[in-house]
DNA sequence: AGCACGCCGACT
DNA sequence: GTCGGCGTGCTC
């Protein structure tokens, strides 16, 4: 019997372990392929898309298979490279392959169900025994027919409620169910008019409208279009000149026909050829870049800040283009993408494509099917880490700018990938070349140049010839002894703004958190406003007068009582974006100063209109968190002001000095770039820590050999790997014995376990956190070490006391 | 991850 | 008594 049957394993984005296999008709069963979708019905309810994995014609003996629903796609919408990324993924960072799969799978690709209830013909219940919300579901099915049922929800409104109404309905046999499976995407349609009759028959059509002289006139426009390529014409560019009625006329006499061709919502245009030459410097990087290529090595491209690494990455790109291969360009999140995007666009335009979280759904679906099908359009996709998911056909350059940036880690659902460091994966997968390109190199990739593995090139001078940036480290200590302060700016910061926009220069003031002042605490009691949800003080928002959780998003009006004691005496201290704007409000009245933060930048219009106006000179000063220190390109910044560096230096992380370093470099980086000498100014209250001493003397060689040694002292990458357990639960009774019992098994195997110890944050949104950290030496075999702790976590999963804590595996945090 | 099932407290 | 909250188990 079992000749007789067709089966699918599928994937469903799921987080589950499992690979779920279907039956399948012999058609269904000649026209599937690994990676198309499949839906399927999946438990007692409900449609899922699921991946084809393997077909195959083994019955499974432990349970009956459903058959399948549909066979959405007629060919796969991933490749082979693709799984291999996806499977290397889930096994690496230990997570469900459907995990994965759902974090690499655009939501365009998975299918939207929605249950209907219709009237059955010829039932009708007796009204009087129906209770008021099933008479309430009657009344509107009557009058519409059917329901969906989430209009069902809407009429009755508590969720839980609509379902139990949902199910005595058709208990009864009042009415009848059906699931419709519709496609996310949509593709934009775009209209065309086509001609309707062969040549020979135009003249006498155009003599046969001798009565309709506007008519006549259409057609003739339309001809004269269609002519010379013989080519559908737009309708747009006839309802420029020609009402829709005359077109319709001609449509309806049969001379020309309406179609509908589905259109990219992409479309860039190329401006210029912008082919700058490359100077000497950068000529002989290039150079040391390609012998790094042979070598079969990742580049590391080391190039301080306007050094020009772009206009290498676009000669590289450019070559790979014209052999017909595909390149990625990944970025960080959010800001770099504005101002390089539209330089890439100018250039690359039409082969182009941007994959980027901030893009639509549909748009980022297009860009997709052309990398799959080798388009032309996509010869070049620019994009954030999730871009590294699109399935390239031919793949021959992989570029990751920025590479020290810590948004190309998923930090937030697993599977917790390292864009970055998976790239490397790629370009073995794809056999394509890699280059990371940054001004300050992570201490990760930088030990892997120092030890070889990587090619390092150096780009040392800046390609526009100016002067040096001017830094200066202000002692706040001092500032407040003497006094010489308003606010939180010294006297000496103060001058320097205000002598700047004298010279009609602009100013970037960084600050490391938004809000107006993180805590709210009473000076009569010292009690301190804390989330009811999470163990964190609420931060006070001055512009809507609310004091907000940036955990949890709760929020509550501000009343300037104390609590717990009545008192009306609140301080409101620590800093943030808004109450250093306001700050600068008051010193500064005629000045006029942006702010820029995730409060202000929640869409990507509001982003753009911000830089625009940056840009155009409309502010004079912006105040704003890190995204104003990643890569955008101000040409009037004269001078940076950041009024604390200490919150970035003291930070409890073993990447701390790493990225307060990072950051400086970042933030000096944004200044001094036309012809006029640059400036940064710090203020601290620890001038002489290292972090601040190595940036002063631009000494990125000295950090780095004392951050190494440091790491190497206190066991972190590069020389050790960690991986971090994360434990949440509501009862942090059962919370506490499963940490244990997990850090326990883990003491087992290896002889490096810390903890389980609380989180900054060990309350979040109701439920409390504890973490377990394994350390192993990197020169280990992790595919050895990573496969204990899935059995690990699985073991984990099945205990059942522990079911109401979840797990989350962090390797390489 | 959903979603149904089933067991408890707080209300008409 | 019922409503609705939430813990538990299952999905080919």
């Amino acid at each position: 019997m079992a000749e007789r049957s067709y089966f699918v394993d599928i994937i469903l984005p799921l987080s589950l372990d499992d690979i779920f296999t279907y039956q399948c008709t012999a058609d269904e069963f000649s026209r599937l392929q690994k990676g198309m979708r499949v839906a399927v019905q999946f438990g007692k309810t409900g449609v899922q898309t699921g991946l084809v994995y393997a077909k195959h014609r083994n019955q499974p003996v432990h349970f009956k298979t459903k058959p399948i629903l549909e066979v959405v796609d007629e060919e796969p919408v991933v490749n082979k490279a693709w799984w291999n990324l996806i499977e290397f993924i889930s096994q690496y960072y230990i997570t469900p392959l459907g995990l994965s799969v759902r974090m690499a799978l655009p939501s365009s690709f998975l299918l939207k169900s929605e249950r209907y209830l219709a009237l059955l013909p010829g039932v009708k219940p007796d009204l009087s025994a129906l209770d008021d919300d099933m008479y309430l579901i009657w009344e509107a099915l009557e009058k519409e027919g059917v329901l969906s049922v989430e209009e069902l929800q809407q009429i009755i409104g508590k969720k839980n409620k609509a379902l139990r109404v949902f199910h005595r309905l058709i208990d009864e046999g009042l009415v009848q169910v059906y699931t419709e499976i519709k496609e996310r995407y949509k593709p934009k349609l775009v209209k065309y008019l086509d001609i309707a009759l062969p040549e020979e028959e135009w003249n006498s059509a155009l003599d046969s409208l001798q009565r309709a002289p506007k008519q006549k006139e259409l057609f003739l426009h339309f001809l004269n279009l269609y002519f010379p390529v013989r080519k559908p014409v737009l309708k747009s560019e006839l309802t420029k000149h020609f009402s829709p009625a005359i077109i319709k006329a001609l449509v309806e006499k049969r001379f020309l026909k309406e179609l509908e061709v589905a259109a990219d919502r992409q479309v860039f245009e190329k401006e210029e050829e912008v082919s700058h030459r490359l100077s000497a410097e950068q000529e002989a990087a290039l150079k040391k870049i390609l012998r790094g290529f042979e070598g079969g090595k990742t580049v590391l491209l080391h190039g301080v800040t306007a050094s020009g690494k772009t206009e290498i990455y676009s000669r590289l790109i450019e070559e790979v283009i014209r052999q017909g291969g595909q390149v990625l360009y990944l970025v960080p999140e959010i800001s770099l993408t504005t101002h390089l995007v539209a330089r890439l666009k100018s250039r690359f335009g039409p082969q182009m494509g941007v994959f980027h979280s901030k893009y639509s759904f549909d748009q980022r679906h297009e860009v997709w099917m052309h990398a799959l099908h080798g388009d032309e359009k996509a010869g070049l996709v620019v994009g954030t880490r999730s871009a590294m998911f699109v399935p390239f056909k031919n793949l021959q350059l992989i570029i990751v700018d920025e590479e020290h940036d810590d948004s190309f880690k998923e930090n937030f659902h697993q599977p917790h990938y390292q864009a970055r460091d998976m790239s490397t994966v790629m370009a073995r997968i794809h056999q394509a070349r890699l280059i990371l390109g940054t001004a300050t190199p992570s201490v990760e990739s930088y030990h892997n140049a120092l030890t070889g593995k990587y090619h390092l090139v150096e780009l040392k001078s800046k390609f526009h010839a100016n002067k040096k940036v001017e830094k200066q480290i202000i002692d706040l200590k001092e500032v407040y002894k003497q006094n010489r302060r308003k606010g939180h700016f010294s006297f000496e910061v103060l001058d320097a703004i205000r002598n700047e926009i004298k010279h009609n220069g602009q100013v970037l003031v960084f600050v490391n958190r938004r809000g107006y002042a993180p805590v709210a605490e009473c000076r009569t009691c010292g009690h301190v406003e804390t989330c009811p949800h999470c163990s964190v003080s609420l931060t006070y928002h001055k512009f809507d007068n609310k004091l907000k959780c940036h955990y949890c998003g709760y929020s509550e009006v501000y009343t300037g009582i104390c609590r717990a004691c009545g008192s009306t005496d609140i301080d409101l201290h620590g800093t943030g974006t808004e109450q250093i704007l306001a700050e600068l409000k008051e010193i500064f009245p005629d000045f006029s100063i942006g702010r820029m933060d995730a409060d202000t930048t929640r869409n990507k219009r509001a982003f753009e209109n911000l830089i625009h106006d940056f840009d155009s000179g409309k502010y004079q000063i912006l105040v704003g968190t890190q995204m104003i220190t990643k890569g955008l390109d101000f040409s009037n910044v004269g001078l940076v002001v950041v009024p604390s560096a200490d919150q970035l230096i003291y930070f409890p992380d073993f990447r701390s000095h790493e990225r307060a370093f990072q950051m400086l470099m970042q933030v000096a980086g944004r200044t001094g770039r036309r012809n006029r000498q640059g400036k940064v100014m710090i203020q601290s209250f620890a001038p002489g820590h290292p972090v601040i001493q190595y940036f002063l003397k631009e000494d990125f060689e000295g950090f780095m050999q004392n951050e190494l040694k440091e790491r190497q002292l206190f066991g972190y990458p590069p020389y050790m790997r960690l991986v971090k357990f994360e434990f949440r639960a509501k009862n942090p009774q059962v919370l506490r014995e499963s940490a244990f019992w997990f850090y326990k098994a883990l003491t087992y195997y290896f002889n490096k376990v810390l903890g389980p110890s609380e989180p900054p944050v060990f309350k979040i949104r109701n439920r409390y956190r504890l973490e377990v950290m394994l350390k192993f030496p990197a020169k280990e075999n992790y595919k050895k070490h990573h496969e204990i702790i899935r059995k690990l976590v699985k073991k984990f999963k099945t205990i059942r006391p522990f079911k109401s804590v979840q797990i989350d595996v962090n390797p390489d945090p």
